[in-house]
DNA sequence: CGATGAAACCGAAACGTTTCGGTAAGCGGA
DNA sequence: TCCGCTTACCGAAACGTTTCGGTTTCATCG
């Protein structure tokens, strides 16, 4: 009902053009000091906010950043990584004075839908791209559109930039830590096939077990669900051959691999070690606590965030890298047990 | 690089004007099914998608609808809630075609103020308002501004809809089943004091002892985190006379309490029974499985989104609720154990 | 004293869409 | 034949801002 009061009613109120109150607050030149004070005391006084619609139409510059999150809705809610993300993006887009606009697909064709009308509408001024498969194919859109954007956790493109915290490190320690214990026979528990999340970890577990001679235990895919990590544990733990560790892509798989073992009557770590992926808060709480690889979910989006605010100011693409993510070392791994032949 | 191509663009290679484009793709009248048909295939043969910046300052519809959460960013890491949320607002947004903007400011004050310049700059159609205090100064503004919006869990204004899911039901039914049992001693760990839910939560607590005629336990005020619930602990179980069952307001703080008490040599549920609320998803693998109260954040959100979407088309304000949280009953919760007097 | 130039300010176009008043054509009825 | 009504379509205004070319003012310098 109160009618919104645009800037010409606080040029007219303050006895200036509209062009001179743009100036004015938006500390371009050709304003004296005087006007400048006396624009700015007046729209404050009225209370007056640029639209940001006619601001955006004219500006090209929508003062937002769009996020398509193309994940199961059930792994959104269990899996910290994007609450985590989020924050830190908006920790830096807070004080830039961006929004963030976010979409979720429940599919990767649904989510590469979402990202490409995002982007063609001019909804943003830059994405950012997670949850990355091999020959994702918005790498060509974005390439295509030129429109900003920084991959997360994964390659960059000949336009798309990325911030990556490193796996590959944190992961191939834990490993050796397994195989300095005595373990031999190490099992993988993989996540969603064709994310490069997924490939990398299961490549790091298959290059340190090659480079140690070890023969590499069974693999069993998953998803990244307690329940793929709960179906794990039945279809290893019941076999003839039962591997001494088993080393899960994520948190989650392996706290439901946990529960089920505990269930089945299996001890962790007496029978089995098993390791986790991510560091969330609640796997210091299961039992038993869970050794993990932590990563920092908030520092990866605070940076992604400001490579991709320079990157809609026009900057350059660039590839960065945080602190890589490290083991924590809990009570879920310990020396395998001696067995009879 | 590649020049957008604009309404104009399709008008002209169609052959007719601009306001029969507009008319043709958005279903308005005056245009005939062969033109509209012509018209539809030009555009996606040209793969225009209309301006939203054009179309918002012109419709005063930007099809977005914002959302300002205000937490600390730990609390947000690890409590589900908000990624359940989103995931059911998403669900109906998608399909409807809006966006979500979100948001985050680390204090109430912060996110007032967010939500004030999101509003006034015109940047959504509607709003929905979580983590309401008791008192909360946003309602005066939305009812001023007139903006359509929804409260998630709180009560509504003259103006603001809302969409609950009844927590006094479940909380209670938890209460009488913990009575039932032969708890005498229930304590309380509240929730971050000043928010509707945390008093909500309390006076259920309150309520239930009084009609029983029982003694009001101690209140441990937390603060929603594992790290409260620790603490809640640590000031419970040391003291003179421990409580035999501890009633969480949350189950991230149930879980804390747990962790600590296994640490002090308290068994649960032998010595002390603990109940959570929200039926996180983790809750069933921590040690015991947590006994907690089962919200469904995902069908509040889809609920709420439909109601703010209907809001924002004329519709008139509502106060909805949804299925009630029910027990879900694991171990955590035994009969108390006979004490000397 | 007049020319020069910078600083301050103004006016209008441009952004891409929706919406509304207007016009031409077609058609049935008197 | 002419009037009036409906249907299909067009042109232009409006939304609220930024931006850019143009004009005034005034001090400076030769």
């Amino acid at each position: 009902m109160p009618k919104r009061i645009s800037i010409v009613d606080v040029a007219r109120e303050a006895g200036v053009a509209i062009s001179s109150v743009s100036a004015a607050l938006n500390g371009g030149p050709g304003v004296s000091e005087a006007t400048r004070a006396r624009v700015r005391e007046t729209a404050d006084r009225m209370g007056w906010v640029p639209s940001v619609r006619g601001r955006s139409l004219s500006s090209k510059r929508t003062r937002a950043l769009g996020l398509v999150v193309q994940r199961q809705p059930g792994v959104l809610e269990a899996d910290p990584f994007f609450a985590g993300f989020i924050g830190g993006v908006e920790s830096v887009l807070e004080s830039a004075g961006y929004a963030l606009l976010l979409q979720i697909g429940r599919s990767a064709a649904a989510g590469a839908d979402r990202l490409r009308r995002l982007a063609l509408s001019g909804a943003v001024d830059g994405v950012f791209l997670t949850d990355v498969s091999v020959e994702d194919p918005r790498y060509a859109l974005l390439d295509h559109l030129q429109l900003p954007a920084v991959a997360v956790n994964a390659p960059g493109s000949v336009w798309v930039s990325s911030v990556t915290q490193d796996h590959r490190s944190g992961l191939s320690a834990l490993m050796e830590h397994l195989i300095a214990l005595g373990h031999r026979d190490i099992a993988h528990v993989a996540g969603t096939p064709g994310l490069v999340h997924s490939e990398e970890r299961e490549s790091v577990w298959r290059c340190v077990l090659e480079s140690h001679g070890l023969p590499l235990g069974p693999v069993i895919t998953g998803d990244f669900t307690t329940e793929a990590g709960a179906r794990a544990a039945d279809a290893l733990l019941g076999g003839s051959r039962v591997p001494t560790a088993v080393v899960c892509a994520n948190d989650l798989m392996a706290i439901g691999f946990l529960s089920r073992a505990k269930a089945l009557g299996v001890g962790v770590p007496d029978d089995v070690s098993v390791t986790g992926f991510d560091g969330v808060l609640l796997g210091a709480h299961v039992h038993p606590p869970l050794t993990t690889v932590m990563t920092l979910p908030g520092a990866l989006g605070t940076r992604a965030a400001e490579v991709l605010l320079a990157s809609v100011d026009g900057g350059p693409r660039v590839d960065e890298t945080i602190a890589p993510a490290v083991v924590v070392d809990r009570a879920s791994v310990a020396p395998p047990r001696v067995r009879m032949a």
